[in-house]
DNA sequence: TGTACATCAGTGAACGCGCGTTCACTGATGTAC
DNA sequence: TGTACATCAGTGAACGCGCGTTCACTGATGTAC
């Protein structure tokens, strides 16, 4: 369905029939053949990351994102199926990008067990990538609440707990599997949610709260 | 400005100067007069909540909201200043009821720590209540990114996190009051972070995670 | 304890505009020969 | 290496409808005497 196909346009009227499905499928339109392309997909990408840093999600539309743009809405269309594939490509990447930042550090660590210092330093990684993109705070938001972007969180939750285990039954054949999934799940949702805290509150101290916060989520998984 | 005041209809004209705060500023009407009012508002509210858990978030409107209810708009807008009031009294609600349980549990408790078996409950608690109500899964989302819910979820989870510190500096009146805030404040947003997961992935084992996740706070709030 | 009257609660009908989306077209790119 | 031509990318202008919101009104409640 995301595939080039030959099809001049590729009506998406049958997304119709089921007005809930709207948003999910086929998010980004056939591949662009000429590399103004991408420029143009760059410019609506920012234009919308910008838009939401300055006047929140409940004011955003296509028009506007156009307009800063310096577009006509049916460019926009011509590269996305709808505003929420906009939405959704922002918090693809955000979300992709703190996976990458977080798997390059993994690396670095050498024990199974994660210190907490090494926790506080991945946490504050992800707060920070997260402050960088204007904008961040509103997709994060929306990666809890847009019906599209939802999974994109969920997937990318579960794309770094499956990559720790993996990790961890590489280093430690003998553990058991499930427990490790469960424990590094709740790791991972608990460290996110942290993160989350801190954008929503940034009066706090960010370098005591993930100190306090990778000691907590160290300590679990040292175990009982 | 939410007080009862004997201005006929209090015109809420101010408020479009900034359409940004057109969300947060006196979610509610006038104090109603009638006991019908509580009906319709109760009436309101339910099917609100109803449709939720129907269609989702992005199609709930105020048309629909009416219909369902059997009434007509301006029978909602006598009571609700706008779509976004309505959101808030159920998230409010929602919070408000959550809390209290959570209090109501906390007198039962003797010791100064919370033991993880405790912790489990209150857990399960508040994954239980969030499931009761319907659209629950909706509301939390939405907590988290429409603006005027936003403040409320965070102004729960502080109030939660002074209702511990309170208790806690009353039975050890020693503990240093900046770290415990800190403390208290990262255990109560990983716990509502795992209340949510559990909503979104229901396939997970309800038990073992809150039992883990109990495990996780309890033994961070024991201390170093 | 009944009734007149002020006030409150809900209706019928519609408005208007914001916003997503599209149509028919022009201009830009890249490639085959 | 130049040019003709197919294809791709973006424009101008508008549409239409969903949805929040309101106006002028009628019917229901409660209370003062």
């Amino acid at each position: 369905m995301r595939k080039m196909v030959k099809l001049p346009e590729m009506p998406n009227t049958t997304s119709t029939s089921d007005p809930q499905a709207r948003a999910a499928p086929g998010a980004r339109r056939p591949q662009p053949r000429q590399s103004r392309s991408l420029a143009t997909i760059a410019r609506i990408l920012d234009s919308a990351s910008a838009l939401l840093e300055q006047v929140g999600f409940e004011r955003l539309n296509t028009n506007l994102i156009c307009e800063h743009a310096g577009l006509t809405p049916p460019a926009l269309y011509r590269h996305f199926a709808n505003k929420y594939a906009v939405m959704e490509e922002l918090g693809r990447r955000l979300m992709d990008a703190q996976d990458d930042a977080l798997f390059e550090f993994l690396k670095e660590q050498p024990a199974v067990l994660l210190t907490p210092a090494a926790i506080a330093t991945l946490l504050r990684g992800q707060h920070a990538m997260a402050c960088a993109q204007p904008g961040g705070r509103w997709i994060m938001r929306s990666l809890h609440s847009t019906p599209a972007l939802v999974s994109v969180r969920l997937q990318s939750h579960q794309r770094i707990a499956s990559h720790l285990i993996a990790r961890h039954l590489e280093m430690e054949p003998s553990a058991q599997a499930d427990d490790l999934a469960r424990r590094y799940r709740i790791a991972v949702d608990a460290g996110a949610a942290i993160v989350e805290l801190l954008l929503d509150q940034p009066e706090l101290d960010i370098d005591a709260v993930t100190e306090d916060a990778a000691e907590m989520i160290a300590g679990f998984l040292a175990g009982r």
